[in-house]
RNA sequence: AGGGGCGUAGCUCAGUGGUAGAGCAGCGGCCUUUUAAGCCGAAGGUCGUGGGUUCGAUCCCCACCGCCCCUACCA
């Protein structure tokens, strides 16, 4: 049985155009024609002459040749009005039919919108004052066969905005603008780091070993080798054999993958920079870290101060807190009126060996009574494991402004230096910005037996998210002496969700991790071919 | 994973226990400075899917599917 090829919804429009594409082709016009020579973008003519009057351009009589988009269209019998549209500007086009001539004037009419032509003629302003092209020479250059969104709301659909984003960005200006500055962001951080002696590098997707962050991994198979590779949680561990190496300065923007949920600030795969530089400390990365900051952000922004939803991020000044001394500052007030304990508990207190246990269990009682989620597995954590569950529990919401926590936990940081005056907390910082996680930084642990040490720790407490076998590579590599070397993450996306007024991960990242779709459409068409479905 | 919300024409959305409506898009007609063009006419729907209650379900109930939000998990 014959098929027809195209299958999509809506059905009838799809026909109606398909027609049209053959009244096209039997006036003689090629409906996809290889390549058209223009001369100018819409933004680019409105930049130049946006400003002229209409006496002006009489007078210059501008020459302008241009391609786009048709996104609106007005026919008014033996004239019409079109706005076309490209690289997200629009400009006006007016076709006459004494001007083009019969024949183009009929392919004129037979265009939908959603068709992208090329116009030559001379600019001039309407009635209106609207600087307008008016058309001397038309040319179909493809035809649409499937509708735009509507001109109105656009599209509207969060779901079918993810899922064909190629419709999103033509009809919501507000996407494109997203994405452009996703763009910027990346390009400045590329331009810091070339500028300061780093070198751009790509290390493996597929590791053969776990390792580099704490989390859930996706496994694939490699068929020639037989053997299953984990999609990279983190660049982290290859990083630093290459400063062993001898690259003491090394970035690399790219994908993490994590098998972890989704939400809000959690995605799959996600954009990460890591970046290590040799002879460094971790107070090295923080002074960095603002001033990468507060570049991008003036650059992007225009000002370091920025609107994300109702709150003022002030990107010029950058908070210091010791995790135990922001768990003191934002300890719940009302738990120290219902436990009549006299006050919030001092950092001095979580410095004990018991501190975090006793305050974990205070904590629990609290929020049992007010019904908020309880630090789970007391008895099982270590000190260091409660201190940072009650930083999370009590602290991380309220960290609105840009602030570096630091003094980390040994125990939560498998890869830091330890403190010289205090083996129990590393050198480690993360950034917080709206009590997101925004990076991650630390001096790196180099000693190759400590090292050791805390990957055979890691891979005995067995978990879904841990190593299965001790990265021997890496530990040898550490053996032939990596220097002092600090090295920090940042979330790119979620820089990007700051800078664009964006609160979900989604709607910063092109083509975003969805459940896959059974599509109605190609299913059709596959039942039309003959195809039996199960 | 738990809680909440949503799913109606291609798009954006109304609506009702008696099987449906608007605007836009599309189609036919008129229109040579319009711009959310306008006017006239016709068409377009398995009301997410599957059960149940009912004389009768798009509406009420249950399950499932999908998306969104919140919570949890994700140092």
């Amino acid at each position: 049985m014959e098929s027809e090829p195209l299958q999509f919804e809506p059905r009838d429009q799809l026909l109606q155009r398909q027609k049209k594409l053959e009244q096209i082709a039997a006036l003689g016009f090629d409906p996809y024609p290889h390549k058209f020579e223009w001369k100018q973008t819409p933004a680019e003519i409105i930049e130049r002459y946006g400003q002229r009057t209409a006496d002006e351009l009489k007078a210059s009589h501008v020459q302008a040749t241009f391609a786009g988009r048709i996104i609106t269209i007005r026919l008014h019998g033996r004239a019409g009005f079109a706005h076309i549209q490209g690289q997200g500007q629009r400009l006006q086009i007016y076709v006459k039919l004494d001007i083009v001539g019969e024949k183009t004037y009929q392919l004129f009419q037979l265009l939908d919108m959603g068709d992208l032509i090329g116009v030559s003629g001379h600019l001039f302003r309407t009635k209106t004052n609207e600087l307008t092209l008016w058309v001397e020479q038309l040319t179909l250059l493809t035809k649409s066969l499937l509708p735009l969104p509507e001109k109105w709301h656009g599209l509207a659909d969060v779901e079918l905005r993810y899922r064909r984003r190629y419709l999103d960005l033509i009809a919501n200006e507000h996407a494109r603008q997203v994405f452009l500055r996703r763009a910027q962001i990346i390009h400045h951080i590329r331009n810091f780091f070339d500028a300061r002696g780093y070198l751009e590098v790509e290390t493996p997707m597929m590791h053969p070993i776990l390792g580099g962050a704490t989390a859930r991994p996706f496994v694939t198979h490699h068929n020639a080798f037989d053997v299953d590779f984990y999609m990279r949680i983190a660049p982290e561990l290859y990083l630093k054999r290459l400063v062993v190496g001898g690259f003491d300065r090394v970035y690399e923007i790219n994908r993490n993958f994590r098998n972890e949920g989704v939400d809000a600030i959690h995605t799959p795969e996600f954009t990460m920079l890591e970046f290590y530089e040799a002879y460094s400390d971790y107070r090295d990365l923080m002074k960095l870290t603002e001033e990468l900051f507060a570049g991008i952000v003036k650059s992007v922004c225009g000002d370091t101060k920025i609107k994300y939803g109702a709150r003022e991020i002030d990107f010029g000044h950058f908070e210091k807190l010791s995790m135990r001394k922001a768990i003191e500052k934002f300890w719940p007030a009302e738990e120290e009126r219902l436990s009549d304990s006299g006050g919030a508990p001092l950092e001095s207190e979580l410095n004990r060996p018991d501190g975090p246990g006793l305050l974990a269990k205070r904590y629990n009682a609290y929020a049992r009574m007010k019904g908020l989620d309880p630090i789970a597995e007391l008895e099982k954590s270590s000190a260091g494991e409660l201190t940072g569950a009650l930083f999370e529990a009590v602290a991380e919401e309220h960290l609105i402004q840009p602030t570096f926590i630091y003094d980390f936990p040994t125990e939560i940081s498998p890869l830091s230096k330890c403190r010289k005056d205090d083996p129990s907390v590393t050198e480690r910082f993360e950034l917080f910005i709206d009590g997101m996680e925004l990076a991650n930084g630390f001096s790196e642990l180099n000693d190759p037996a400590d090292q050791e040490r805390r990957f055979r720790a890691q891979v005995e407490s067995g978990g879904a998210e841990m190593p299965k076998e001790v990265d021997w590579d890496y530990i040898r590599a550490l053996a032939h002496g990596m220097p002092p070397t600090a090295g920090e993450g940042i979330g790119i996306d979620r820089l990007v969700m700051l800078l664009t007024d964006s609160h979900s991960i989604r709607e910063v990242i092109l083509f975003p991790t969805l459940r896959p779709q059974k599509d109605a459409d190609t299913d059709a068409a596959a039942t039309a071919a003959g195809e039996t479905t199960p």
